[in-house]
DNA sequence: GTTAGCAGTCAATTCTACCGAGTGCCAACG
DNA sequence: CGTTGGCACTCGGTAGAATTGACTGCTAAC
């Protein structure tokens, strides 16, 4: 799967001049709206410039030359390429949130209780119900997290249980099976050592593990090489996708319906698309940029929440290029805002 | 959301006569495959009775009156109605599955390894990616299993972490954030107190809790009030989706695919309607028989997993009422049966 | 540089005719 | 009486032609 960072758009993009960038948005807007190619008319029409629909056209052409519109056949309306939404993006789309949607957020988190992965699935939920798209809310791995606790319990002689908490309030599992049989007390012991070992550490963190041949120490080293074997991501589960069934209306055509749902299955490829956009707070992948080829009909936004400002995860949105830009970077930055103040304030168990 | 238990075709379907049965057979068949009305003669060509197409439409009209077909419109073939489908499934559809996916299934199951969780979520997969349709599997509440440990682990002073392990191998973890500050040893001695306190019982016994008012009772009180507020489904999580974008080729009409995913998404409802079924066996509703409104056009085929012959979960196809219900219905029978070996054989952290 | 006007293009729509799959009915047949 | 071939009829789907209308590009005039 190819893939590259997305390009954000640097002095290659010459700003167009106001009457043109004026038509662009036109366009944009009203072909986001009904999803129809745009005529000259209907432009000169309804943006403030005072031109006739000839002159409008003449624009047009010029814009199409220079790769921001294009037109489905002759003697059609034009329609928006990516690059001109990524322009219409980069300039044109300070939004804000309706009030009643601001105060849809509001609520939602002055009421929203919880273990964080509830907090990040109900988010999930609230942001697909207020955007009408797909959303994906991803959590921080616990990569960098210290241990708090290792516990092994007992499930049979043979099948032991490795629990393990981190400092950031999440908890994995593990099971053991180890060749030989092991006693309670020889298990108990072994829990005791994990414990002095790992506590403090980090999955990233060497340990030094007892190389002796008894029970207790097989189980130590098979239990940490069991933890730092472990994916973050993976295990973290902390990925929730939510209102995946909008994609049904997002986009016509059944084939690509079935790709993105497809693609939305693959949780792990979502991520890490999401992460490959973070470092750059507030941002937008349209069509092409994201290089993942069956996401070409798709648009994904992302806002990255931090907590005591080192990254924590985003909050995204995934609909079609012709999606609703301002509305959803509005929605995706006052809740990943909002989740971040959460973190930060009453919930400390992130 | 008016629901209904599945009722299974008692004295009520009277049993058709063979040539009947064929003929409702070869129309199902068909239809199935071709998602055509299926007219007369092709009836006569396929079927190996040996009558003319002037024969098989009357018996044509006759089964529809019956109920078994019905007439998308004059002058077209016959399509099977769910009672038709229903007969088919009782009376017609004893199916294997083919070697070639009988040794898919065994090779799946020899090289499985891991966590329950992990082990359930990818028989999903698979399931979803033999038949094509989209499965459900899922995975026993824990409300009946025992606690083997109980454990509080101090994530700051106001703010601590229950880690519960139960004997079927699930861990839950809930929050607790009292009122008062608490130090180390007082949330050690709560630990202490609470493991003493609820080892061995399980999430509907009820515990004698302490009750003096310093920080240890309370913290005793709080856990296990929390423990045993908590929904053993929803904690559970035990609920593993797969092949979800199978919906969007599966059915004609965005809306009702849209339909069906919002449906997917409600993990919950999914749940309740293949639990209801689960008493029964390998078991299908079809169409209105699971009286949920939205899934008018689906079908459901469900088989229960069990361990020590108690039901301990179940795997579900779901797809549209024109399913291969044999290749479905074999391989949730198949799938189910080998979860079950499983569970019972060397894996035991089940 | 802007505009009105005009000819040209092409998708979408409508209309028509027609085909053909499939039925229902009936009379004849064993 | 069940079965069958034959026949008239229905009606959805398709193919083609004609029409519409929303555009454009171009050009000449302002």
């Amino acid at each position: 799967m190819a893939r590259r960072m997305v390009p954000r758009p640097a002095a290659v993009v010459v700003d167009l001049d106001a009457r043109k960038a004026t038509i662009l948005e036109a366009v944009v807007i009203e072909h986001i709206d009904t999803a129809q190619p745009v005529g000259s008319s209907a432009v000169a029409a309804s943006a403030d410039l005072d031109v006739s629909s000839a002159t409008v056209r003449s624009e047009m052409v010029a814009l199409e030359r220079e790769g921001y519109l294009a037109q489905p056949h002759t003697s059609a309306g034009r329609i928006p390429t990516d690059k001109g939404y990524r322009y219409f993006v980069d300039h044109l789309a300070s939004g804000v949130l309706g009030t009643v949607q601001q105060q849809q957020v509001k609520d939602f988190f002055a009421g929203v209780r919880g273990e964080v992965e509830d907090v990040l699935e109900q988010t999930s939920t609230l942001l697909s119900k207020m955007t009408r798209y797909t959303s994906v809310v991803v959590g921080a791995s616990h990569a960098h997290a210290s241990i708090l606790s290792v516990q092994l319990v007992n499930l049979d002689s043979r099948h032991h249980l490795l629990v393990t908490v981190f400092s950031d309030g999440s908890v994995v599992k593990h099971s053991l099976s180890p060749s030989f049989e092991a006693t309670h007390s020889e298990v108990m012991e072994a829990s005791r050592q994990l414990n002095a070992l790992l506590i403090g550490t980090t999955l990233e963190s060497r340990v030094q593990v007892p190389s002796r041949h008894d029970h207790e120490a097989s189980l130590v080293r098979e239990a940490v090489a069991t933890l730092h074997a472990s994916q973050p991501v993976m295990d973290g589960e902390q990925v929730f996708i939510g209102g995946s069934s909008n994609v049904a209306q997002a986009f016509d055509g059944v084939e690509t319906v079935r790709q993105v749902l497809a693609i939305l299955e693959q949780e792990l490829l979502v991520v890490s698309l999401v992460q490959d956009m973070l470092n750059q707070g507030l941002s937008v992948a349209i069509g092409s940029e994201h290089g993942y080829e069956p996401l070409l009909a798709c648009a994904l936004v992302v806002a990255p929440v931090t907590i005591d400002g080192s990254p924590a995860g985003a909050v995204g949105l995934l609909g079609p290029t012709r999606m609703k830009y301002k509305e959803a970077m509005a929605a995706a930055e006052v809740v990943s805002a909002q989740l971040t103040r959460h973190f930060a304030g009453e919930d400390c168990s992130a």
